[in-house]
RNA sequence: GGGCGGGUAGCUCAGAUGGCUAGAGCGCCUCGUUUACACCGAGGAGGCCGGGGGUUCGAGCCCCUCCCCGCCCACCA
């Protein structure tokens, strides 16, 4: 019997079984396998990126996922990778060039790119190796990069044809502009946050002020320099420097006559017009709203329509150009926003300046706030893509889980605008176009190297080539036996915070390009937060290391206590306490182990004695593991972690440690073989199926002790690749589970006297019993003997009445002890009064409810009948209650 | 501005189709050296199930209403 140490400790076990499982090969999948196919791929970090909690639980339910497949005979892959995160890791080599003292530009293009390059091979996708530790059974052959040579050809393949189907196009647009990172951002990729900004209002007075009745527009301002205008207001006072029109609304009685008006620009030598757009509020502000089409996207619509000039202001810096004059040129943006209020206020323009709170958007990388910004782009047009996702996730081809992420991702889908592709970047998939001597403009699947001709200096959006993940792992555009076998994937895992970043999109472009939903299944797990629910960010100190918890408390704790605590649709909270009573667990796992395979005797999981020759105790523990299993199959079909967790938790914590084993041990030490050997079959057999059933959730410690088990000898003999148990409910039995349930209430209740008159576990007395099943309580005298630790067990047909008797009432019977020399009386007197009046109480709560007539007459039958069987037991225990009291009375005297 | 989740024990959460005495883990209190486990065992305290109204014999669960929290989406200056 080989040695397990008596605490449980992960770092002893652990690496030594990764390694051995890896050796074995049992991480690969080849298309030709056996089995039905079953994939994952995985959502490719950023291989700037270093494992944090969300990581580890993401991929510990695909590995719970994939290792539940694998078991269950299916030809199961788990491909890995990573992603070259175009901005994010440009970011971090131009943090290193500017602690050297230098920049991109000054090292020029191509010398840039090899550093980059030179960093991933060396500090890059240090993440996956992390995740090793998590237990991960990736297909770590298979992994791949979204920027190596085979992707970078599946990008190709699907700009270039998006391009001739003219869903791909150049234009000059109204675009996120980051000036920090200078690029161009999607609009997903602006975070909007609320603040108190300011509203400042200001008139632009008509640039014909004589002869115009102040009284004519209901409109007209007068400014405080005396002049009459129209007022307007803006979050961004400098953007008036670009300003082109003053739009109202057509309807407005009050500008009606103002239609067609020319304003002056006060700091510059133009005037513009008053248009009437619908798009206007009449009820915000003064209903006259200054229109700025190079730098407000829906100025810029409203400019489209009334054909305005657009005067772009600003430089990929956000410092203002010499096209707003020589007073506000060179200025930044929010300094001239200053500069501009101040002007205003000289000039006496400036009515007021409020506080008002606005929605800001943000780089969702460097958090700088975003210019809208007039720019020449490439864009996918979305429109028809869109459909085509839509229409396959209400067919139902894709489907979310939890199901009440499918409506708002649909919303998403019918409110899409055309996705900006290009960034201004060098770190990524450079743009497939190339422009001509004479303009003209290419897009080639083969570089162009012809004379004269230059490609395009921008790189795609990263989620570009992410989009293409679910096929390009496989080798797409490529019809490789991998992508025969595994696509469409079977499930993607993924929090749903990137459901519009990159699931839309891989549905989108894997419908068009391949006909295929990219997977069958979304399963969108919650966000990990801290324990009161708070997000975990350095600046609260409420970040866990998933690293520093698999040192400390191992991988399998850290993995419990992530999937015990995610719920469908809910977040997870997570607290390092909480990993630490997972810990408990892996350790009251390897006991109840340690303690079967002391007293095993060699005995291997196999068949089972017919029921007819086994114990109470050894049916009902059978029938309750038929129904964990059950259970837990079915929690594991819904994706549902918490609820796959408790059930084999307290199945192995509350029903195996705390009754079975217990009321094993006299049999396994008593001198009936056969006894022994019946429990020794149901031990193994149970330990068997729950170690199969665990190891999804917890790889290493049930391997550990399945091996031992079962004498398994590593590699290729391992419980990763055992069969997944079916559930036999033939060894479903409600009388057993009836009839055991009496033994475990009967001794409940004797320890809980001994609890509440304060007798020791080690004294034992002798008790007598009487019930409505004495042929099951003489059958389990001697289990109950030893259970309850009492020195004897009389199973009387009745009890007879004497003095200082005390009773104690169990569902189905009652038992009889001597009190005397036993308890102290005065304390047991006044426990009982108390007792006695809340069941008096709780007596005519019944009594009432099967006074009214209603309720005995509307009420199903059972339910009546419930009630009047809990009365006759409150009755009976009313009475019993009172025997004791006249026994501990008598025995006072 | 629009959608979606939530509010149950000190904390984090379970509580199919309304129906036994509303549960668990952690925390707290008492007891315990019962030969797998003190990373343990036994017992216990602690709940106007967010407020109000309604339907019903009966509501944590269904309906209405209000309050509070969280998240996502959004081009009102």
């Amino acid at each position: 019997m080989p040695e397990l140490s008596k605490a449980y400790d992960p770092a002893a076990v652990e690496p030594d079984l990764y390694e051995d499982w890896r050796a074995a090969g049992l991480f690969h999948a080849e298309p030709d396998d056996d089995g039905e196919p079953f994939s994952i791929v995985i959502p490719p970090p950023n291989v700037t990126g270093s494992l944090h909690v969300g990581h580890a639980l993401d991929n510990t339910i695909q590995d719970a996922i994939i290792r539940r497949e694998r078991m269950r005979g299916k030809n199961a892959v788990w491909v890995p990778g990573t992603d070259h995160a175009g901005i994010a890791t440009q970011n971090v080599v131009e943090k290193q060039l500017a602690a050297e003292g230098t920049d991109r530009h000054e090292l020029g293009r191509e010398a840039f790119l090899e550093r980059v390059w030179a960093w991933k091979e060396t500090s890059g996708g240090h993440i996956l190796r992390q995740l090793e530790k998590l237990g991960a059974s990736a297909d770590w052959a298979r992994e791949v990069f979204t920027f190596d040579e085979k992707r970078s050809e599946a990008v190709r393949e699907v700009f270039v044809a998006l391009h001739e189907q003219g869903l791909i196009y150049r234009g000059e647009r109204l675009i996120n502009w980051c000036i920090r990172c200078h690029t161009a951002l999607s609009d997903i990729e602006v975070e909007h946050e609320d603040e108190v900004g300011e509203l400042a209002h200001f008139v632009y007075p008509l640039a014909e002020q004589d002869g115009i009745d102040p009284t004519s527009a209901e409109g007209l301002v007068r400014a405080p320099d005396g002049s009459l205008g129209i007022a307007v207001a803006t979050t961004r006072a400098e953007t008036m420097l670009g300003d082109t029109a003053i739009a109202v609304h057509p309807d407005d009685d009050r500008y009606t006559a103002l239609h067609g008006a020319e304003v002056r620009h006060p700091f510059q030598h133009r005037t513009f017009a008053v248009v009437a757009d619908a798009y206007v509020d009449p009820e915000f502000g003064s209903g006259a709203v200054k229109i700025t089409p190079a730098h407000d996207p829906n100025d810029f619509e409203i400019a489209g329509r009334h054909d305005l000039d657009v005067l772009d202001i600003m430089d990929d810096t956000g410092v203002l150009t010499e096209v707003v004059g020589e007073r506000f040129a060179g200025a930044d943006r929010l300094a001239a926003r200053d500069l501009v209020k101040e002007a205003l206020a000289e000039l006496g323009l400036l009515l007021r300046v409020e506080d008002h709170e606005h929605a800001v958007g943000h780089c969702s990388r460097c958090n700088t706030i975003i210019e809208p910004r007039l720019s020449l782009q490439w864009f996918v047009a979305m429109r028809e893509l869109a459909d085509t996702a839509a229409e396959a996730v209400r067919a139902g081809r894709t489907r979310f889980v939890p199901a009440s992420r499918t409506q708002p991702f649909l919303a998403w889908l019918e409110n899409l605008h055309d996705w900006c592709i290009s960034r201004q970047i060098w770190w990524g998939h450079r743009i497939p176009a190339w422009y001509g001597p004479g303009g003209e403009i290419r897009v080639s699947r083969e570089d162009i190297e012809e004379e004269g001709w230059v490609q395009d200096e921008d790189v795609l959006d990263t989620w570009f080539s992410s989009q293409l993940w679910p096929f390009s792992v496989f080798g797409w555009p490529e019809e490789t036996p991998e992508l025969e076998t595994w696509f469409p994937t079977s499930t993607l895992v993924t929090g749903y915070d990137i459901n519009t970043f990159w699931v839309s999109r891989m549905l989108m472009i894997s419908l068009w390009f391949t006909g295929e939903v990219p997977f069958r299944v979304v399963h969108n797990h919650g966000l990990v937060r801290d324990e009161h629910g708070k997000k975990m960010s350095k600046s609260f100190g409420n970040v866990i290391d998933p690293l520093d918890l698999v040192g400390t408390y191992g991988a399998d704790a850290t993995r419990l206590a992530l999937l015990r605590s995610s719920a469908p649709g809910a977040d997870v909270p997570l607290a390092e306490e909480w990993v630490e009573g997972a810990k408990r667990f892996a350790n009251k796992l390897w006991n109840v182990g340690g303690f079967a395979l002391a007293r095993l005797d060699g005995t291997r999981p196999g068949e089972l004695p017919p029921a007819g020759d086994l114990d109470l105790v050894d049916r009902w523990l059978l029938s309750r593991l038929q129904s964990v299993h059950a259970a837990t199959d079915a929690a594991y079909e819904d994706y549902d972690w918490a609820t796959v967790c408790r059930t084999l938790y307290h199945f192995v914590w509350d029903e195996l440690a705390d009754w079975y084993v217990e009321a094993i041990k006299g049999r396994l030490a008593g001198d009936d073989p056969d006894a022994a050997a019946r429990a020794r079959q149901v031990l193994a057999f149970t330990a068997d199926t729950v170690l199969r059933l665990l190891h999804p959730v917890m790889p290493f410690v049930t391997e550990a002790l399945w091996r031992t088990l079962t004498g398994a000898a590593g590699g290729a003999e391992s419980l990763m690749v055992a069969a997944w148990p079916e559930p036999d409910l033939g060894w479903r039995d409600e009388d057993a589970e009836r009839d055991f349930a009496t033994v475990q209430d009967l001794v409940t209740e004797v320890h809980r006297f001994r609890s509440q008159n304060g007798v020791a576990p080690s004294v034992r007395f002798p008790l007598e019993v009487t019930g409505e099943d004495t042929a099951l309580l003489r059958d389990q005298a001697g289990l109950i003997t030893s259970l309850a630790g009492l020195q004897d067990l009389a199973v009387l047909p009745e009890i007879p009445e004497r003095e200082g008797m005390s009773t104690i009432r169990f569902r189905g019977g009652e038992a009889a002890v001597q009190l005397a020399g036993l308890i102290d009386v005065d304390a047991e007197l006044a426990r009982l009064t108390k007792e006695l009046a809340r069941l008096t109480a709780e007596l005519d709560r019944v009594d009432g409810k099967l006074a009214n007539e209603s309720f005995v007459t509307r009420a199903p039958g059972d339910v009546v009948q419930r009630e009047r069987e809990r009365r006759e037991e409150l009755r009976a225990d009313a009475a019993a209650l009172r025997e004791r009291v006249s026994s501990l009375e008598a025995l006072r005297r």
